[in-house]
DNA sequence: CTCCTCCCTTTTTTT
DNA sequence: AAGGGAGGAG
């Protein structure tokens, strides 16, 4: 009956199958967290307990559904499906729908994204006259969002003499009111940001003790995966949740901790015992994924950080290939010299595109990488960034579908209100608006009462909010039998159609394509939602779905061979055969935004590349650029710190280690240290021909591309460019003052 | 009320 | 490099 448990060794064993009382699991990278925590639930569900009264709770969504479909095989029963397994705020946001009377709150609540938080910020800003050079309005969003992980409502705050104080001395002493008028425009739009989420299940529990045995006595059993990166919101409800039967197994490691920004508390998992004196410790130190190598260089790196709790990572795995250190000129070049080694290293090796994976510090610096692997026709998928549900068209047109269950959301109304454009202009919106504040009320409703209140506005406008006002109620009245039906309705009828059908050629084309692409994704979504669920979607279930989308949510088929592009941060709990870890240079990996001279954010940032580093399994690749375009300039790089955290026998030996000097030497210099670490064809310096000697026609060799024909030379000076056709990639545009070429013929 | 142009900021990571 | 906001003309 228990047959699977063979297959762990016995610590992971033990962490598997201690079933009562708190437990904590310290899981070093790729010590097989993932296999202890489906064998755990596969197991307490063997012996009996239901999988109905087991919350798992995760990172992302997808971490979610492996897990499910893994316990799924190991015990050959569908019981795997009813665990109640998912992130944080998808399954709080669950509870808080089925109780949403309890809170006062409609049962049709909208989401808020960031973006949405932020313009109503700006919204309320304006309304305030406050200058946004004085109260930032990032800023005031990270003040909200960290009381609320706080557990501090406008209340807690306003009287809270130390934050006053703060907000003060900040200059910013009307925080607390804005945070006040923020929190009741969204209750007025029946609408929640996602701290909100965490925040309300909180006071859910807390203030209502029916629902909170009712909840313990459902969840008998509760694991958290990644707790070291929980916020102190999460642990009181997880604290409130266990009062009664105190069976919470909580799986982290510390030195993967990289959510501070987030309002991870790192202390959660240090003071575990303190908080759990009953609480057995299991640690798991023995790394299954990374080559002797790679688990040496995590092992020096993450030594660096001061505060830690204690553990050894060792392996038994083979050692492996040392580390490649690739050093390029600009960020085209290193995407080049990467790709490039990519290709080498996939032909030598046969390796799959899918086994190359390429992490990058912040998402803006995907874009060379993506330009070289098309160059190279190499298939590739960037993961994580979801830029798709930023653009302006799927908001817009999300924003149509939101006002259908929930007209008061107004974010939602005053984005689609006069678009497309329908006669409704500043003057009147803003006429609404004073309407709606006065009377304490939705816009929405006050649309309602337009007949009755008509003598405020203008007849013509009120003829043209009327016509808006009858567009939604239809939207909300009309039947359709599948929500991608619906959908294709409110594109053509809200307008939005014959808009971007009047745009120019490219726009009309790529934001039409857009709409079609998310039209295809909720008849796609309908599929699988009414599999899985035995029943239809409504529009509500599609929204939310979308609305807690995670990284990792895009999964593409696997069978799709490609290469995959993603931040680290995107990487969290995932492995790779191998890795490419590129931009690593000071103030951008690790970052500075701020102070780098604060040990804290140092290292968090350590902990960051400690964990793209244990992403690896068989090589790691290191690169970074000289010089890097940042704010529409070019500006001379250094070599990141971590780099020469990294034991210099552990690097492929024909590198020197990179100095911090290094970036203050002439371009000249840095032209010879070049041949060392890139090329495949060695071009001693004393070869490389002179700019003004490379003419159309010739026969010339480069280190990396190897033999080609100039096809043109374009551009002047510094600019100077050649267009050169290689027998290896075909055509390239290089800049010569960089490209180093020898003159063949 | 709409459209156009110019200027400004933005780039940290994500639920 | 690009998109949004402000401000001005029609």
């Amino acid at each position: 009956m228990f047959d699977f448990l063979h297959e762990l060794t016995p610590e992971q064993k033990k962490a598997a199958t201690i079933v009562d009382g708190p437990l904590m699991i310290i899981a070093g990278a790729g010590s097989g967290k993932t296999r202890v925590l489906t064998h755990r639930i596969a197991y307490l569900i063997a012996t009996g307990i239901s999988p109905r009264n087991i919350l798992a709770l995760t990172f992302t969504n997808k971490a979610a559904n492996e897990m499910k479909q893994r316990i799924h095989k190991l015990l050959s029963s569908s019981d795997a499906y009813a665990v109640w397994a998912g992130t944080f705020h998808s399954m709080f946001l669950r509870i808080l729908r089925t109780e949403h009377e309890r809170l006062s709150l409609a049962e049709n609540i909208t989401i808020y994204d960031t973006d949405d938080t932020l313009r109503r910020i700006k919204y309320i800003l304006k309304e305030f006259g406050l200058d946004e050079k004085q109260y930032n309005p990032n800023y005031v969003a990270h003040r909200i969002s960290e009381a609320k992980m706080k557990l501090l409502g406008p209340f807690e705050y306003l009287n809270h003499s130390q934050i006053q104080a703060e907000d003060r001395a900040r200059r910013v002493p009307q925080l607390g009111t804005i945070y006040q008028t923020y929190q009741h425009q969204l209750q007025l739009s029946n609408a929640l940001d996602f701290d909100d989420i965490i925040y309300y299940t909180y006071i859910l529990f807390n203030n209502h003790p029916d629902l909170l045995e009712k909840y313990s006595q459902i969840f008998r059993y509760i694991l958290v995966d990644e707790y070291q990166d929980t916020n102190e919101a999460q642990y009181q409800i997880l604290k409130l949740l266990t009062t009664y039967h105190q069976n919470i197994c909580v799986v982290g490691d510390d030195a993967q901790s990289i959510y501070a920004f987030r309002g991870a508390n790192i202390k959660n998992i240090l003071n575990f015992q303190k908080d759990f004196p009953s609480a057995t410790i299991v640690k798991l130190e023995q790394n299954f994924r990374s080559t002797g190598i790679i688990l040496e260089a995590a092992n020096h790196v993450i030594q660096q950080n001061k505060k830690q709790l204690q553990k050894k990572l060792w392996t038994n795995n083979p050692t492996g290939q040392p580390i490649t250190l690739i050093k390029a000129l600009d960020e085209v070049h290193e995407a080049e010299e990467v790709v490039s080694r990519l290709f080498h290293s996939k032909n030598t090796f046969q390796t799959k595109n899918g086994d190359f994976t390429i992490l990058y510090r912040t998402n803006a610096q995907s874009r060379p990488f993506e330009d070289a692997l098309r160059k190279m026709n190499i298939p590739y998928k960037v993961y994580g960034s979801l830029s798709f549900y930023n653009r302006k068209e799927i908001k817009d047109f999300l924003a149509y579908l939101k006002l259908i269950i929930n007209p008061h959301d107004e974010e939602a109304l005053l984005r689609v209100i006069n678009y497309p454009t329908r006669g409704i202009g500043d003057v009147t919106i803003n006429h609404l608006i004073q309407l709606a504040r006065k009377e304490n009320t939705s816009i929405w409703n006050i649309l309602l009462r337009l007949n009755n209140i008509s003598h405020a506005l203008p007849a013509g406008s009120v003829i043209r909010l009327n016509g808006f006002k009858n567009l939604i109620q239809s939207f909300q009245e009309s039947k359709f039998d599948h929500l991608y039906e619906l959908a294709m309705h409110v594109y053509k009828k809200s307008g939005m159609r014959q808009d971007i059908e009047s745009l120019n050629e490219e726009e009309k084309l790529s934001r039409s394509q857009n709409i079609e692409e998310l039209i295809n994704s909720i008849q796609s979504f309908e599929q699988s939602f009414t599999f899985e669920n035995f029943k239809a979607p409504t529009l509500a279930d599609y929204l939310y779905t979308i609305s807690l989308i995670t990284t990792g949510d895009n999964t593409p088929s696997e069978e799709e061979d490609h290469v995959k592009l993603m931040t680290v941060h995107a990487a969290k709990g995932l492995e790779f055969p191998i890795v490419f870890i590129v931009g690593l240079e000071e103030n951008l990996f690790p970052l500075s935004y701020l102070e780098l001279t604060d040990p804290d954010n140092i290292e968090e940032e350590r902990r960051l590349f400690y964990v793209a580093l244990t992403r690896a399994q068989r090589k790691v690749f290191l690169s970074y650029a000289q010089t890097r375009f940042r704010f529409g300039d070019r500006i001379a790089t250094a070599p990141s710190r971590f780099l020469r955290e990294i034991p210099q026998h552990l690097f492929e030996q024909t590198q020197k280690y990179p100095s911090p000097a290094e970036t203050t030497v002439h371009k000249t210099i840095i032209a010879k240290n070049q041949n060392s670490s890139t090329s495949k064809h060695h071009i001693p310096p004393e070869e490389i021909a002179p700019i003004e000697h490379i003419l159309p026609g010739q026969q010339v060799l480069h280190a990396t591309f190897g033999k080609g024909y100039v096809e043109s030379i374009e551009g002047e000076g510094e600019r100077k460019r050649a267009v050169v056709v290689f027998d290896s990639v075909g055509k390239r545009i290089l800049v010569l003052k960089f490209a180093r070429l020898k003159i063949l013929s």
